[in-house]
DNA sequence: ACTTTTTGCGCAATCGATTGCATCTTTGTC
DNA sequence: GACAAAGATGCAATCGATTGCGCAAAAAGT
């Protein structure tokens, strides 16, 4: 009882006294079948429990069904709520999801990409890694012609479909948001400009700053890598400026509440005194006190998009000639933090 | 330029004229080929571009190194966490993980399991359904000596691996907790009685009132699915009794917070007039005013015990015989919801 | 010089499902 | 009744890597 080797079609087949193919067809509801046959097979298959093997459909027909999927931490709202969303899209398409995490770490990135390619996935929805620098990895799929997507951490370099949001208008929108609210020396916690991201924020800080007229300080703009850590560091450099800030735009929510937990240490009212916006709404941005204003990204939504594309593409005989680039809009969410207007 | 078949190791084979038998030998370093054959099909292969078919070597070994992930929801902070965990585990040992969200549904989580089963995943990990009342789908694994280990929500009479927490001590921490902070009459809001999770905190929750000769009333007791609209409901009907309770212990820090924010807006003092306590230490519970006190389950290191455990059993060739249940300790991580002594 | 052992490698089957082509039946038509 | 056209099913190759067994050549032993 230990030799539970499983159910093969030609087990079912031996049973009937039928071919192996006959048993394969009716089972895939081949035309070529008769409808007697069809459910005799079907009835037994059922009753010896037969389960299909897909690792050896997968060898013949050189598909897997599998979507691969690279983030840097599976482990942050954004991405795991991301990934939900491509679960859902790609479960309902019959897609399973294999899911890797590369710790933000090149190496770990180039051997997830390539254990993932050996693993023949029919598709790849990646996020780089803080460190990628070279996309040679990826070129393992795009010769081989299958299709990927790239989401949030993408560069123009890369010849793939993309989704992003529009990291200008996010910078935009944020900083215009605190001038209208009446702040006047407005500063940027702002991320590694290496990633395109994090420069077009800060493109759209300095564009709202410009068309407002508020002259640009670089004192006033920090770069960091938005920890917890480096939002209390860069509030306490801003704050010890001799001419500080009154608001700043975080280049994520975490970092816009290490600066609040810290202007409120230092008895600094917010927002009467002290304007914040971050970025991507986390969940506990909405609960702490005040609440943290922010731009809001649909990260559910950009992983249902990234899965309906790359199935697509995965599905269709012939490829989309350009790469798609899809921009998802993000939303103001005003909260407390940054409300200092009635 | 379109039919871009990958190169095998026949083709590395034809190039050297050699057998294909050899080049497999030699790329999995048998002792069997000479150093100097090895080296020249390494170099072969490497200027080729060769990368495994890892689906052919799979069906072939019976052995997919993968291993599939069941929870009701990625994006949560105590799954995401745990995957997390589970990830960084299995890749050091060379596994693939797959991962599918039942969305809490039976029918879901019925067939997850059986396409996981399909894809001769090596082995499962499995959080089950908030509807999940029967467990035939599971047996499939079991019968064929394929391991599982649970998490989470388990129930007895699962024949498998288990990794949880002790719920009862949860409850009765907790509970007594509350009681040694000077809170009277304390209230519960349980989940679902029919997992045993819930079940057991509340015997704590029983239990630490027993102990300290509280009175138990059953008023006092709500039963719910701890969502947030759970919590605000529940609150409203415990202050609206005619004895309200004076503090509660919640399933969760969902709920726990749903009630502080209405606690908060009808005027309560938290925590002199009302103490809070919830379960497993969400990101916001640390970081909302006033912060709310918890218990800290280990979810990373629960997703790197499930793992190491998991791959144990996959891995060697007996099993083992009993089915383990590890109990991974809590934390009371005491917050200010629930600090009325100083 | 002859046998035994070791070393190095190839042959062919295997894993389980799929599919082009061949074969055999049945039905239909004149 | 003869022959074509469907209809139903089987044969055998295929996907790519692995491996037991066998064979030949080289090395070691007597």
């Amino acid at each position: 009882m230990d030799h539970k080797s499983s159910i093969t079609i030609h087990d079912i087949a031996r049973e009937l006294n039928i071919s192996a193919s006959t048993v394969s067809r009716a089972l895939n509801d081949n035309p070529r079948i008769s409808k007697g046959t069809k459910e005799k097979i079907k009835a037994k298959a059922l009753e010896m429990g037969y389960q299909p093997n897909t690792i050896a459909s997968n060898l013949r027909n050189q598909k897997t069904n599998t979507i691969g999927i690279v983030v840097p931490l599976i482990n942050r709202h954004f991405f795991s709520t991301f990934i939900s969303g491509v679960e859902d899209v790609a479960f309902a398409a019959g897609y399973n999801v294999i899911i890797s995490q590369s710790n933000d770490l090149l190496e770990k990135e180039k051997q997830i990409v390539h254990s993932l390619f050996s693993n023949r996935v029919d598709g790849l929805i990646a996020s780089l890694s803080m460190q990628t620098n070279e996309f040679d990895h990826f070129q393992l799929f795009s010769k081989k012609d299958i299709p990927i997507v790239f989401f949030d951490r993408v560069v123009p370099e890369l010849e793939a479909h993309k989704i992003v949001v529009d990291d200008f208008m996010v910078g935009f929108k944020a900083t215009e948001h605190l001038i209208q609210q009446g702040y006047k020396r407005i500063a940027h916690l702002a991320g590694p400009t290496v990633l395109h991201t994090y420069r077009d924020r800060m493109s759209g800080y300095r564009a709202a700053l410009e068309k407002n007229n508020v002259p640009i300080d670089e004192d006033l703009v920090i770069y960091s890598r938005l920890t917890r850590i480096d939002g209390q560091d860069a509030i306490k450099r801003l704050m010890a400026l001799p001419q500080p800030p009154d608001a700043v735009f975080c280049g994520n929510d975490t970092s816009a509440l290490a600066m609040m937990v810290y202007l409120k240490k230092i008895g600094i009212k917010i927002p009467q005194d002290f304007g914040l916006i971050g970025f991507s709404d986390e969940p506990f941005s909405e609960v702490v006190t005040p609440s943290i204003s922010t731009l809001k990204q649909p990260s559910f939504e950009m992983g249902v998009k990234a899965a309906e594309l790359l199935i697509q593409e995965i599905e269709s005989k012939n490829r989309l000639a350009e790469h798609l680039t899809i921009t998802m809009p993000t939303e103001l969410v005003q909260r407390e933090s940054s409300s200092r207007l009635k």
